[in-house]
DNA sequence: ATATCTGTTATATATATTATATAACAGATA
DNA sequence: TATCTGTTATATAATATATATAACAGATAT
């Protein structure tokens, strides 16, 4: 697991863990069916406690990034094909505020798509 | 003022508030040199703490989106035209996670490039 | 069978964040 | 002088974040 924690960080340790795992996913480090480590091995790697782990792997279940089960632990769940509404919708939100500070700190439109444009290649590039 | 809370959002109040503040002047309804409502006045609009605003127009002032003076309150600075570096980093990483979470949910790049050009089309049309 | 591995649940504690409520102060201004 | 700024201080309450321990139920490998 290449998961690294910035304790100095102001963004909750868990929602750090979300970030990282559903980034690996995207990058295919974690394929469909592929277990993550259980919460008490990532935890011990890690060096924090097991809930922790737990927030974050429910946080991903809940929003359909995996799976988990009793037995299997938790598994990653295949990559969509058809994106859902409300995901779009969240993703709109988001991208407004996103946006609007761009355009006020003077990041051109075709600065940003730029700059979107390379991120989402770099994640394909190592599929 | 045109600002809208939402008090059922798991989004901090004050963090709306900035949000909603950075849009308005993306969107050149606060112009640069323009007073925003006095922390007292907006928080009796609101129906909210005037801490509350306080709090949102100290982040907006440690972003650089305004200033504070003791005697003419709360001022719109004006837009940047060339965008600093600890700006764009940030932007690049919140923009990874995105991009993940976006392919992940099957996104395609030319999907989420078009819903960003019509972003910032929407701001400038009104400029 | 027994030990060991899953996630899950429960309880408790500590700290930080968010939001409110009151009050007072200093400076500018009408 | 009264009134408007932001600012500071104190207190309180609710919620979020993170940890610590312990126990339970189900699956699994030896």
């Amino acid at each position: 697991m290449f998961i690294k924690i910035d304790f100095q960080s102001e963004t909750p340790i868990y929602l750090q863990l979300r970030n990282q795992i559903i980034e690996g996913i995207a990058k295919g480090h974690f394929k469909p069916n592929d277990s993550l480590p259980s919460v008490r091995q990532l935890a011990s790697d890690i060096g924090i406690n097991l809930h922790t782990i737990n927030k974050a792997y429910n946080l991903l279940k809940s929003e359909n990034y995996i799976a988990i089960d009793r037995r299997k632990g938790a598994t990653v769940l295949p990559l969509m094909d058809e994106p859902d509404m409300a995901f779009v919708d969240d993703l709109k939100k988001t991208l407004n505020t996103l946006i609007a500070s761009s355009i006020c700190k003077g990041i051109s439109k075709d600065d940003f798509l730029t700059i979107c444009s390379k991120i989402y290649d770099n994640f394909r590039e190592e599929m």
